[in-house]
DNA sequence: GTCTATAGGTGGATAGAC
DNA sequence: GTCTATCCACCTATAGAC
């Protein structure tokens, strides 16, 4: 009861903060001073909600995990094909890339060498369940003649991840959002059965990548 | 004269180490003391040859750009087809995922927000430069029927760029080079005019990326 | 839960001897 | 060119008062 009491927590505001850091200058980019900073607290604090950084991380990279699995169902439950599912799919990293940000585990992909054991785990993890929804939603949407590709669902999964996250990369660097759309578009083009996708661009209600 | 009498030279041996560390483990992953360590020199020695960090890097890009295009003009003279030169292209990304390195500009586009401003225009001025080369070689390809994408070609040699970018990524945090060549031959068989290019694997002879 | 204070370490960088 | 010595800022983290 007295749970709900607090408006929105110390411990997710710590979270929010730190997610956006790291998405923005990296892993190796923050510290504790940054959002003691912000929240106007001394960096002790900070210790009290989470130990170490590590820690801190970890748990962020636990709940990033939930949220995402939750806009993938989300998506699943709204769309009912597999190209609108995909676009769908572009619009999360369309959103977060509108807001200045990498992708959370995008960005950490990078720093991969510099990661505690805990955070690497978890970083594969984001990964391994993004390739494997793109692959459910590859194969069906093959199977019902809405898409076109060649060999496994599984490896046009990898590339569809790997390309998107290079694109928001690469527009990030350019701030330029509409170089990652230009990409997303190609890379639904290529997989349509029939010519280009519609170019409807939808950006995500609520970040959640 | 008495240039040529040190051997590869310390300043040169240096720039060799932060471009390692940098490939490895980031812009703000690395030190000064991890060259030191290595060289078995101090830390004050290095300021001597280059005195400060963001100094070091300006300086190494300048000569990762010089050795990346001499790779390209090498390319552009020994391989006459598109395709070819596109598979060497490819190669010079494999050669270095091969040694447990990511790209160097790749690896710096993800810390973009935390480098220092001459830094951040050798970066971008590095994609520039592959997404002219390529968008040139995709340009003669389509007109010799060689290749088939729509579009103009420098928006398929962005996205080519951009998904090599992120496909070299998630590979080495999967380390796992088959991962990389698998969306290599997959982005050039989408390329490729008639169904898939030849899954020729060259190496690299030397590392320049 | 938040503070002060502080520890112990590392970062980039400089001065001046050799 | 390389060294010793040192600076100062910043880092993560802890102890203990409030």
């Amino acid at each position: 009861m007295a749970v709900a009491a607090r408006g929105a927590g110390s411990a997710q505001r710590i979270l929010d903060l730190a997610e956006r850091l790291i998405q923005v200058r990296g892993y190796n980019g923050f510290s504790y001073a940054d959002i003691a900073q912000v929240m106007q607290v001394t960096k002790a604090s900070l210790h009290y909600h989470f130990p170490s950084k590590a820690e801190l991380v970890r748990r962020l990279m636990l709940r990033y995990a939930q949220r995402f699995r939750a806009a993938l169902d989300e998506i699943d439950g709204r769309s009912a094909g597999a190209i609108g599912k995909l676009q769908a799919y572009v619009a999360l990293y369309t959103g977060v890339l509108a807001d200045g940000r990498m992708c959370l585990c995008g960005m950490l992909a990078a720093e991969f060498a510099t990661l505690p054991v805990a955070v690497r785990t978890e970083v594969t993890r984001f990964f391994d369940l993004n390739e494997a929804w793109l692959a459910t939603v590859l194969e069906q949407g093959r199977r019902a003649g809405e898409l076109a590709f060649t060999g496994q669902p599984r490896e046009a999964a990898r590339l569809l991840v790997a390309s998107l996250e290079g694109a928001m990369m690469l527009a990030r660097t350019y701030d330029d959002v509409a170089r990652f759309q230009e990409a997303g578009h190609r890379l639904l083009s290529g997989l349509s059965g029939k010519g280009a996708a519609a170019p409807r661009r939808r950006s995500a209600s609520g970040a959640v990548m």
